[in-house]
DNA sequence: AAGTGGTCTAGACCACATG
DNA sequence: ATGTGGTCTAGACCACTTT
């Protein structure tokens, strides 16, 4: 564990515990270097890191202030990499809808995917449920160049785990866009929900470490899971 | 201007021009650091910023890559602090439905805004417009403690300009909550849309530099304008 | 083994808020 | 005037990826 963040830990523990108040102000960086051991950046790296969570708030010339928690059930999406990423303290599951490969992808999965003409994809369609309760749906769609292999067995478990641990392929980072919109009547039938009811889309690509895109997937959800939380400044 | 502010800045403006193209690496920081004439941490934050933006990913050991640009007509949730500061390009006005002070609160609002017994609130209603198209419907409640006046013309143009140039309260950070809906009937007039529609339910608490929270307010969005970005890692 | 980004330090100096 | 957080530096050392 690093310096930082172990420095944050600490600090973020006293906050949970209501050893610092809502409003009230930390000690000063000084104050933190001293009591911490720790040079004065350390302690700024550990600081941003509880700003970003939304647990203070840091004025200049007049101190660090204690913010009001969060409301529970909201995903703060400055933290969580993403949407599924706030949800490991639940068991998400998944039923496979289907696997297969398709030899000619449409030319928005090109553009998505960056793909050669004739390179081919596998796609894999699944219902994911979190602690039994319906959550989304997930179109995924898979380079063949670098994800030689695909089976329903794999999209049981965890696609990424595979591909992590078997494949060695590192993530790097991914874009994600989102956006209001109503589910038609097949998605509807999957989610347990009505014709015509609002959902968020959310659409995700994956790059590896040095740039290269290898997974692109559609995400319909279940409307009462889409619940937000940004901590913002000035 | 900051050191590392102008160094982004640079860098930005070679990225945006196709100087570095999509899928490069970029210069080392060794060679950035004398390129432009600055230590590495001076370096390292500004790749902070272009990282945030979307513009770069940093994978240690190989190197820094110029990620893929951002579709047009999407939000950064990570640069615009919250969703109307990303429009300033755009031509924002407003009608006001309605202006009144608040006698007795409800404890959702006490609760929000940290009221005091006793204590009393402005309340603005308006539909604000970007480019004379509907945009969203934004219920405020102001504290009289601290905004101590308002009024229809005010609430006409930026009530924030307002506060912070003739109140001289500084604004220190907020807290934004959202979540998927739908438009009911009044609403639904309102925005031109139909009852039902599916929305984007948005709140956010604004609190002074010292930790104050000063208003409250709810919005509504008109479903295109909810388009969302986030350049995410790992 | 060499090259890359990331952590951590001590210390100088700056910008802002408050009494 | 004082105390606060923020910027910037030079340099040592570490962790990971590639050759």
């Amino acid at each position: 564990m690093l310096k930082y963040e172990e420095v944050a830990l600490k600090i973020r523990t006293l906050l949970e515990n209501g050893i610092y108040k809502t409003g009230e102000r930390l000690p000063s960086l000084e104050q933190l270097k001293a009591d911490y051991h720790v040079s004065k950046s350390t302690v700024i790296k550990a600081l941003e890191i509880l700003e970003k969570e939304g647990y203070i708030y840091q004025s200049r010339g007049s101190g660090i202030f204690v913010r009001s928690p969060k409301r529970s059930g909201y995903i703060n999406l400055f933290t969580s990499n993403g949407f599924t990423d706030d949800l490991k303290d639940h068991r998400i599951t998944s039923r496979v809808i289907k696997v297969c490969e398709i030899k000619t992808p449409n030319t928005e999965l090109q553009q998505r995917l960056h793909l050669t003409k004739q390179e081919t994809v596998y796609y894999v369609q699944r219902v994911r449920y979190i602690d039994e309760k319906v959550l989304c749906i997930e179109k995924s769609y898979f380079r063949r160049k670098l994800i030689p292999y695909m089976s329903e067995d794999i999209a049981k478990g965890s696609i990424f785990q595979y591909i992590e641990d078997n494949l060695k392929i590192n993530i790097g980072y991914s874009d994600i866009y989102f956006q209001i919109s109503t589910l038609n009547q097949e998605e509807a039938l999957l989610l347990n929900q009505t014709d015509g009811a609002p959902t968020l889309r959310y659409e995700q690509v994956f790059y590896t470490q040095t740039g290269v895109p290898f997974d692109y997937s559609q995400i319909v959800f279940e409307q009462s899971s889409a619940k937000f939380y940004i901590p913002s400044i000035k």
